[in-house]
RNA sequence: GGGGAAGUGGCGAAAUGGCAGACGCGCAUGCCUUAGGAGCAUGUGUCCAAAAGACGUGUGGGUUCGAAUCCCACCUUCCCCA
């Protein structure tokens, strides 16, 4: 290029540079006006793909972290819609909750007029991303419209059994005044605000997720994330035992035998004590009066631990005698019965067997209290002295009566047997999955539809009286009981059953029922007669490809699967499972850590407003692998936005200003197979969501254009086709300034409905290629070689590489391995 | 305590059995500019003045012609569960 060029093409860049914001506002326009993101429910010849990410919670602006995540998702469903797919890839608010109800609270304005607010804040933001959503699909989680639908489900669950209505324990958050289900606790605290959870009993409705169990244990056919898929498998905690009953008739009591629940049924010869919860219904009859006033201390300060300092390895065993005893109906044994807050009402049965001598947290309660450790199965080579710890492997029975001799593994067998025999227990599964707590003490969600009537008792709702709406007007404010009970209004209704005055239900559901069934309403979105229609639903449903954080492991994801499996049986969905691939994108962090609303919020606008938003998608999406999430970093930002300058700069160059220089086939070639080569690796890169290497391949193929460009030697042709590839492959990420280009580079509207660019596979490697000769292993020379070259002729050209002489000189070469355009490696000695 | 994921330049990272550090940031030098949070060029793992060479992917071992990549042990960080 001659320096006259090139003052000419400075010159053009001053007048046409690349200025985003109003070239980024003129194609969101378009895009509105021309329905491009319309989705139809099918289209001749595309097959469907249904690319859903979770939904917000609209609680403030959408800061980087949202982001991050909503472009990575927005990028993929374009990837997917230029592979040739029809996609649906909708956007809605998951509007009920805490957080909009909090933040309300907080500014002293309804929560509908804060969560109206924010959606519209949120929806602008959602625009200005870029994102191709089909805002005719939107949907709203606490509009009646929608909610009336929860209410629906609930009512068909309430038909069926899966909900119910018990008093029991259950988690309290005593900051967000409400109950928590048991997945909304993380390590003893609540899972939103951090406040310890204390225990308390109340009568609350549930949904029967343990019913399906062994179902949700099950995850062939869903392609999750290993890491997801065990979480799950831990949170529903199936072990397989036995309850078995521990005699109590000698008291006189109700109860003639307290149940334990056991693993580990072949030691039962080796129990030596039992312990109850200090929440055992049995603890207060059990106790005996020269004991009642250690115990009423004891279970006072168990009150005061949480669930996870009580079951605390780290933390001492602590325990108090009742003073009255149990008899092992196997061997007769007679052994004392304790409190102790290492047992968990929760958990089994809430009593244990205590067998020292085979499981460490018996192990260590024995030795502090002094109770007897007696061996049932036999270490390998056990000369019957003390054990010095818990012998917790299999071996052989030992003291256990007729069943001694037998290995301890069969030992479980013959023992459940005979217990089952002689109607002292049986087998049964345990699981650490609890049944779903659904009832909330708050105002803003989708009220429970029953009436309480002093005639008939509990009484759901009618469907054709649905929905029960959330009065607007009501007192909102937590003050530890549903708000809705002060609403008289709400409050007073009549029995639909007798027409008697009676009470509606004032609790409200977990706005995970919200969630629960979302991706079936985007189906169909504004359907008045049922929550969708199933044809309708089967266009897309299952999800191809779910999208979202991995903190909703055992939430949203544990539930949606619940939901969907009780849908089935209500033959409402036909399908086993609601999301069939999942992807779990990583974290936005910055030195401070996450990136939440909590922390270092970290705003787009100014950003996109500085930059551009196809820079700020670039960026994000450069930072790293999508799954992986992203450090922030204020200097980053420049390398993207440079780049995409230049490819500006070179899509708007005049073509036939090469035709000017003869061609360069060796040149012209490389410009060719490297784009062949990109678009291949570019497909293979955006399926597995990483969209940095997508950019940096884009990047290395445009450094090599503009090099070509000055040294000349490229066709006209070959550069155009180029700058063709160069766009679409970029699309996905960068919609508007490709968008932009691919009308200056003379083609029609719109690049977003193109295909990505095809390739051929003899044209995806170079006309020659570097192949490197090792000596025993050491890089010791790189050749230049055509493609394909023989491994005689590779051998051949190596050996007359001066190193290579120098290295091989008076040895011999003992074996030769050749990986074809790649490596030849010589073994010499 | 158990389980899972990860550990590569000053930084984000690439390479998943075959040239370690692609691509980018930052930095350095130079050019251009009234100016620059602009642009362009060149350089940038360590040792060595440089070349040649050697060393180099948390640590130590192993498998292999060849290991960042596979195996074993350990250390560190993060996540989940107790």
């Amino acid at each position: 290029m001659t320096s006259t060029e090139r003052q000419q093409t400075e010159s053009q860049f001053e007048v046409d540079r690349y200025d985003p914001s109003d070239l980024e506002l003129k194609w969101r326009a378009r895009w509105d006006e021309s329905g491009l993101h319309k989705t139809r429910d099918t289209v001749e010849g595309k097959p469907n793909w249904y690319a859903l990410v979770m939904f917000p919670y609209p609680s403030g602006d959408l800061h980087v972290g949202h982001w991050f995540q909503y472009v990575g998702a927005d990028a993929h469903a374009r990837f997917k819609r230029m592979e040739g797919f029809n996609v649906l890839h909708p956007q809605g608010f998951d509007a009920f909750g805490l957080p909009a109800e909090n933040a309300a609270i907080l500014n002293n304005i309804n929560p509908a007029e804060f969560t109206r607010e924010t959606i519209e804040n949120a929806r602008r933001q959602f625009r200005l991303m870029g994102t191709s959503y089909d805002w005719d699909r939107e949907i709203i989680t606490c509009e009646p419209e929608y909610y009336k639908w929860n209410q629906y489900f609930f009512l068909k669950f309430m038909e069926k059994g899966i909900a119910y209505r018990a008093d029991g324990p259950v988690n309290w958050c005593n900051s967000c005044q409400t109950t928590l289900a048991n997945e909304q606790v993380k390590d003893g605290a609540c899972e939103r605000c951090g406040t310890v959870i204390e225990r308390r009993n109340m009568t609350q409705w549930y949904f029967k997720i343990t019913d399906y169990a062994d179902e949700l244990l099950d995850m062939d056919n869903i392609d999750w994330p290993d890491r997801i898929k065990l979480m799950q498998t831990n949170w529903i905690g199936r072990s397989e035992g036995a309850d078995f009953n521990f005699d109590i008739s000698e008291y006189g009591i109700e109860a003639q035998h307290i149940t334990t629940f056991t693993t580990r049924i072949d030691t039962v010869y080796g129990v030596t004590f039992i312990v109850l919860a200090p929440e055992h219904p049995l603890v207060e009859s059990l106790t005996q009066p020269d004991q009642a006033e250690a115990v009423q201390a004891y279970i006072a300060s168990a009150a005061a631990a949480s669930e996870v300092e009580r079951t605390s390895t780290e933390r001492e065993k602590t325990g108090v005698p009742t003073g009255s005893y149990a008899i092992n109906p196997l061997n007769g044994d007679r052994v004392p019965i304790l409190v102790g807050d290492y047992v968990l009402a929760s958990y089994g049965t809430g009593a244990v067997m205590g067998v020292p001598a085979h499981d460490e947290r018996d192990f260590v309660f024995a030795t502090k209290y002094d109770l007897p450790i007696r061996v049932v199965v036999a270490p390998d080579g056990w000369d019957g002295s003390d054990l010095e710890e818990a012998y917790l492997a299999p071996g052989a029975q030992v003291n256990s009566g007729e069943f001694d001799g037998l290995n301890s593994t069969e030992g479980m067998q013959k023992i459940s047997d005979k217990i089952e025999a002689e109607g002292w227990g049986h087998r049964t599964i345990s699981y650490k999955m609890r049944d779903w707590l659904i009832s909330r003490q708050r105002y803003w969600g989708t009220p429970i539809p029953v009436v309480y009537c002093d005639d008939c008792g509990t009484v759901p709702v009618p469907v054709d009286q649905l929905p029960v709406e959330l009065p607007r007007e009501a007192q909102f404010k937590p003050t530890g009981r549903s708000p809705l009970i002060d609403d008289e209004s709400f409050v007073n209704t009549t029995c639909p059953r007798c027409g008697k005055p009676a009470k509606r239900e004032t609790d409200t559901m977990d706005t995970f029922m919200d969630s629960s069934w979302y991706h079936l309403r985007f189906t169909d979105p504004h359907n008045d007669d049922a929550p969708f229609d199933l044809e309708r639903a089967k266009n897309w449903m299952p999800v191809h490809r779910y999208m979202g954080g991995v903190e909703h492991a055992v939430m949203h994801l544990l539930y949606s699967r619940f939901f969907n499996k009780a849908l089935r049986d209500l033959g409402i969905v036909d399908f086993d499972e609601p999301y069939t691939r999942l992807f779990n994108q990583g974290i936005m962090t910055t030195e401070g850590g996450k990136i939440s609303k909590r922390n270092r919020p970290m705003p787009a606008d100014p950003l996109v407003e500085r930059f551009g938003t196809d820079t700020v998608r670039t960026y994000l999406m450069f930072l790293g692998p999508w799954g992986d999430g992203g450090m922030w970093s204020d200097e980053g930002m420049n390398g993207p936005s440079r780049w995409l300058n230049r490819v500006w700069d070179l899509a708007n160059r005049d073509p036939e200003r090469l035709g000017s220089v003869p061609v360069d086939n060796a040149v012209d070639s490389g410009i060719l197979r490297g784009g062949h080569a990109l678009s291949k690796k570019a497909v293979v890169d955006f399926e597995a969501f990483k969209f940095n290497t997508v950019i940096a391949g884009l990047m290395e193929y445009t450094n090599e254009l503009a090099k070509a460009w000055d040294a000349g030697g490229v066709s006209p042709a070959t550069w155009s086709e180029a700058i063709e590839r160069t766009l679409l492959i970029l699309a996905p990420i960068a919609p508007h300034i490709t968008e932009e280009l691919w009308e200056r580079t003379g083609h029609e509207f719109s690049i977003h409905s193109q295909s990505l660019p095809s390739w051929k596979e003899d044209l995806t490697m170079a006309e020659t290629v570097t192949i490197v000769v090792q000596i025993n292993g050491k890089l010791r020379a790189r050749l230049e070689m055509p493609a394909d070259s023989t491994e005689d002729q590779v051998a051949a050209v190596a050996m007359a590489e001066s190193n290579v002489q120098a290295h091989t000189e008076g040895k011999q070469i003992r074996k030769q391995i050749y990986v074809p355009n790649k490596l030849l490696n010589l073994v010499v000695g």
